[in-house]
DNA sequence: TGACTGGCATACAACGTTGTGCACGCCGCT
DNA sequence: AGCGGCGTGCACAACGTTGTATGCCAGTCA
C-alpha cells in the first residue's frame, strides 16, 4: 500500500499531517511506545520486533514529528537564532555561512535577523527571537548602548555568543572576534618585508570602539617593528549601511592624502576602504604599489576581484562562525555549569597580492 | 513594584518565563480573559476596565506569548523558511536582506537556510524548515532535478515563492527574478549610445536553464539592436560555490579575448565575470574603456569597490527580496483560495559608470 | 412575575509531543 | 507456593495557547 493511497484515502485524517497517533493506530500500539522507539531511549524499552513494526510504520505513513509540539514540551527548537548589523559589505554574511553549514550538520536551524545599528532595535530583535524559544543566540552587538536585553542574557546563563563584542560591550559574555593584534601583526610584518615604513592609516568613525580597537592593533604593530607613527585619517561613519556614499568617501580620502603627499609609501585600512583608497591614489597620478602599497584586512571578495588584486589579512569570517556554532553548541549543551566566558580571537592569514606585490598600475 | 522584586521574589516561579496564568493569577481573572484581550477578539468582549488591568498587569510581569504554544495551538508560526544555494557572491543575501526587512515589519522572522546546489540537499532543506513549522518558503532552487519536495509543495498550493524559478524548475509556481530581457536591452541601449557595436558575452555553464534565459535575453536585444551577433564565451561552473578559482576563469577569458582580438569592441557578463574579464583587457593592454568598454549586470559591490568603477545594470536584488515576501505574505493570508501563480520580472536599472564612460585606463 | 436578551467572564477541550508511574505476565529463586 | 524482579507496554499528565460552549447576572418587555 503506498504512500499516496492511504493520504487520500481512508487513511489518516485527509490533508494534514501525519501525526504520531496515526502511526500508533497503523500498528496497534500506544503513542507512547512509538514515540519511545523514535527517541531511542537509552535502556531498556521496546522489543526487537515492535521496534521494527513502528519504523516501518514510520517510514509507510512519511511521518515527520512536529516540532513545535516537541518544543513545547521540551523546551528545545533545534533553532537558533543570529543577529547581525548590517547584511551586505560586513562579515555577516561570511559569519553566517560558516556558523550555519556547522549548526545544519547538528540539525539546528538558524533564524537571521538584521538591524539598524541601535540598541533598541537589538534589544528588540533579541525579544522576537527568545519569544520563538531558540535555544541559543549568535550577535552582533550594535554600537555602544544599554545594552539591556544582552546583558540579562549574559547575565543569566542563557547560551549566547556574541562577535566583536570585547569591543563593544562593557560586561564579559562568550564571544568571538579577529585578532587584532595579530592581524595588524601581519600586516606590518609583510609591508616591513618589502621595505615600507611609512604607512597611512584609514579608518571610519573613531567613536565607535571597535575600531578603536583595530586601530590599537596595527599601531601596536606598527611600533614594535619599529616604524615611524603612521598618518591616521578618521572617516565619519558610513550614513546607509547598505550603501554609504562612496564619492564622498573617496574625496575625503583623496583630499587627506593630497594635503599629505610624500609622507606614506603604504596605505592600510579594510578591504572596502582600502579600495577606494586605491582609487584615491590612482586619482593622485600614484602608482600602486610602487608609490604606494595598499593593504586590506577582512574577508571580502572586493579586494579579490579587484581590477588591481588587493593584498589582505584574512579574518576568516566563515570559520569565526563555525567557531561561535561550536562554542554555542557546548554551551547549550551544559545548561546547568557556567564555565567562565571564553574570548576566541581569530588569527589572520596573509594573502599577499598584487596591490604590495604587483607591477605597478596608474 | 518593580519586575526584578518580582522575578526573584515570590513572583511567579522563579526562572521561568511569565505564562498566561501568571498574569491571570495576578489580577484574579482566568485565562481566556486575558487571552481574548491581548489577542483583541473582533466583536463583543472585554470591558474597558478590565482590558485595562490586563494591560496592566501584562506590562508589569512583563508577560510575553510562547509562540511554541501558539503555534501547536493555531498552526501558525509567523516565521518563514528561505532556502538559497550560495549565499556569498551571488544576489542571496541582498534578496534576504530585501526579504528580512520587509518580514520584520510584519512581525515574521526568516530561518535562512542554505545547501549545495543539488536536487537532493534542496529536498532536505525544505522538509527541515517544513517540520518547524514555517508558514511560507522562499526558495532558490537547485540546478535541474527532480524537485520532489518542491514539486509538491507548488502543487499542494503551500504558500511557496521561487527565485529564477521559471529558468530552473519544469513546473509552475510564484516566481521572481531579474526581467532579464528588460536588463539586456537596457546593457545593450546604452552600449550603442556610446556607440559599441562588437560585443563579447561571457557567460558559465552553457547546461544550467538559468544562463540560457539570461544570455537569451541579451541576444534578443543585441538582434533588435541590429547589431551583429556577439562572440560567446562559455566557461565552466566554477568548482566550489564559495571561491571559484579566479585565476583560471582569468586565464581561460585572457586567452579567448586574445584569439579573438579586435573582433570586439565591448565585453559582457555578470558582475563578477566582468570584474574579472577587466583583468585580462587589460592584461592584454587594450584600454578600458577606450578599446574595449566592460558591462556587468546583478547587484555586487565588486563593481561598486572596483578600482576601474563598473558599468551595470543593477538588478535590485533587495526588492526581489522584499517582493517576494509581499506575495509570499498574500499566498499566506488567503490559504483557501487559490490564485493563478504569478511571475514577477523585476526589472534593471542602468548605472553607467567609468567601465563605460571614463577615461581609459591600462 | 416569568422569560428573554445581551454583556461579560469562565471552563474545557483541543494542538502533538514526551516523561513518569503503573500494570501485566513471566521467569527464577528461596 | 510465594515473592521479587525484569522485560514490555500503556494510560495519563503535562507544556502554554486559543476557540467554543456555557454560565451568570442585570435589565427589559410581555
Amino acid at each position: 500500500m503506498s504512500k499516496e493511497e492511504l493520504s487520500n484515502g481512508a487513511g489518516p485524517k485527509r490533508g494534514k499531517r501525519v501525526t504520531l497517533a496515526d502511526v500508533a493506530a497503523l500498528i496497534h500500539v500506544s503513542l507512547a511506545t512509538v514515540s519511545q522507539v523514535l527517541n531511542g531511549r537509552p535502556s531498556c524499552w521496546a522489543s526487537a520486533e515492535t521496534r521494527k513494526r513502528v519504523l516501518a510504520a514510520v517510514e509507510e505513513l512519511g511521518y515527520r514529528p512536529n516540532l513545535s509540539a516537541r518544543a513545547l514540551r521540551s523546551g528545545e527548537t533545534l533553532t537558533i537564532g543570529m543577529i547581525t548589523t548590517a547584511p551586505g559589505i560586513g562579515s555577516a554574511h561570511n559569519r553566517f555561512a560558516g556558523a550555519e553549514e556547522a549548526s545544519e550538520k547538528k540539525g539546528y536551524t538558524i533564524m537571521l535577523s538584521c538591524h539598524p545599528n541601535t540598541s533598541e532595535s537589538e534589544d528588540q530583535r533579541i525579544r522576537s527571537l527568545m519569544d520563538r524559544g531558540v535555544d541559543g543566540l549568535l550577535v552582533y552587538p550594535s554600537e555602544p548602548g544599554p545594552h539591556t536585553e544582552l546583558r540579562k542574557l549574559a547575565g543569566s546563563g542563557f547560551p549566547l555568543v556574541t562577535f566583536d563584542g570585547a569591543a563593544l560591550l562593557d560586561f564579559e559574555c562568550d564571544d568571538i572576534c579577529p585578532d587584532y593584534a595579530g592581524v595588524g601583526h601581519t600586516q606590518v610584518q609583510h609591508l616591513v618585508e618589502i621595505g615600507r615604513r611609512r604607512l597611512c592609516l584609514i579608518t571610519t568613525t573613531p567613536n565607535a570602539r571597535i575600531n578603536v580597537l583595530r586601530e590599537e592593533g596595527a599601531l601596536a604593530a606598527i611600533a614594535a617593528a619599529g616604524l615611524p607613527a603612521p598618518l591616521i585619517l578618521s572617516l565619519p561613519q558610513a550614513a546607509t549601511r547598505q550603501s554609504p556614499d562612496l564619492g564622498e568617501q573617496e574625496d575625503a580620502i583623496h583630499a587627506f592624502l593630497h594635503a599629505h603627499q610624500d609622507q606614506f609609501d603604504t596605505v592600510i585600512g579594510h578591504d572596502a576602504l582600502a579600495a577606494i583608497g586605491m582609487r584615491a591614489l590612482l586619482k593622485l597620478g600614484l602608482a600602486v604599489p610602487k608609490n604606494a602599497a595598499v593593504m586590506g584586512y577582512g574577508n571580502s571578495l572586493i579586494g579579490e576581484y579587484n581590477t588591481l588584486p588587493l593584498s589582505t589579512v584574512s579574518t576568516h569570517d566563515d570559520i569565526q562562525g563555525a567557531e561561535a556554532f561550536r562554542l554555542l553548541l557546548e554551551r547549550m549543551k551544559n545548561r546547568s555549569t557556567r564555565p567562565p566566558f571564553q574570548q576566541i580571537r581569530q588569527p589572520g592569514v596573509l594573502l599577499p597580492r598584487a596591490s604590495t606585490l604587483g607591477s605597478s598600475y596608474r
